[in-house]
DNA sequence: TTCGGGGTAGAGTGATCGCTCTACTTGCGT
DNA sequence: ACGCAAGTAGAGCGATCACTCTACCCCGAA
């Protein structure tokens, strides 16, 4: 990946999170990217490439907010991961997932569906695996998925509700 | 409401449901709507109002799937809130939740915003008083937004982790 | 010194969009 | 029988959109 290239990835994740999907015009994409159209159009041959590269750069910046140098304890993990999931969603997420915004201003792109479904897959994969809750997978996703919905609602409040529902989880399994 | 407007919002809900909130054109809002032009911009005078008009359709009849005539017994009403919630995916909402869609569509709007908040809040007591849980609140919409959100990606295993999850959320409450 | 790859600036194009307007029809109360 | 409210059909308007194209600049390697 070109140093452009990332610049570019860069600047239109941030257009899109401001403003959604439907609305920015290219040119709004342009002067967010900090290139001139020409290149923009080089890099990502229609505003459809625009958004998945946005969506690319997303995806890693997310992974690495919450799950990089995570402890090893499990519970301690557990509860880092709910916390960081609220700390990304106060600095970069206040109008809700990326990705599913994504799915919703074009509904009907199997390309877009995918790239959800395997974002989505990787992070409830990633945060059985660190926080040892590997026989309930589903059961992680939906609270994270819950508090990712509930936190432009309520804030911190979720963050603290879906942890008690991670340890009540976790009791429960025994 | 007249007859007009009903049927109106009926067709307006069905065409954002069916091609998300930026796609679909003031015309093909007037087929799905099935009446002309003209009494379309009567009754909604903007494409904003045919919005709002959507959503508050949606709402009326999300609260009747989900919440009318549930049993008594509060346990068996979790059970049958979150099966229901399934069902509502599976027959209207494969795509996800609407109002997250309209707001994903235009996250700077106020007014969808509110829209949403209202909606959510709504959910969120209704199924408070159904189950007993009063006092998790928070937890119990956590749970739904996450089954809402996983059940595109999982389909009934969402339901049932969802399921679980109230399970031990009720047992750690003692 | 020259030349080519990779960048900028910005005007132009054809299509589409939200919305309005004119002209006509239909059904009902008096 | 008549008038009016409420509907249909669809052409037209101005703005905006995604995208292309021309013309120019800069810099490092041969």
């Amino acid at each position: 990946m070109t140093d452009t290239m990332s610049k570019i990835a860069a600047g239109l994740e941030r257009a899109f999170a401001r403003g959604g999907f439907a609305e920015p015009s290219v040119e709004t994409l342009r002067d967010a990217a900090g290139v001139s159209l020409r290149t923009l159009y080089k890099y990502t041959p229609s505003r459809d490439d625009m958004v998945l590269a946005a969506l690319e750069n997303r995806h890693q910046r997310y992974l690495s907010h919450v799950f990089d140098g995570l402890p090893d304890n499990t519970e301690d993990a557990t509860n880092a991961i709910l916390a960081r999931v609220g700390t990304w969603m106060a600095k970069e997420a206040s109008h809700g997932c990326l990705f599913h915004a994504a799915v919703a201003a074009d509904p009907n792109s199997d390309t877009l569906r995918r790239f959800l479904k395997r974002h989505k897959a990787e992070v409830a994969s990633r945060a059985a695996a660190a926080t040892g809750l590997e026989v309930a997978e589903t059961e992680l996703l939906v609270i994270v998925e819950g508090l990712t919905q509930a936190w432009p609602l309520h804030g911190d409040a979720a963050v603290e509700a879906a942890i008690r529902l991670a340890h009540a989880l976790r009791v429960s399994l025994g």
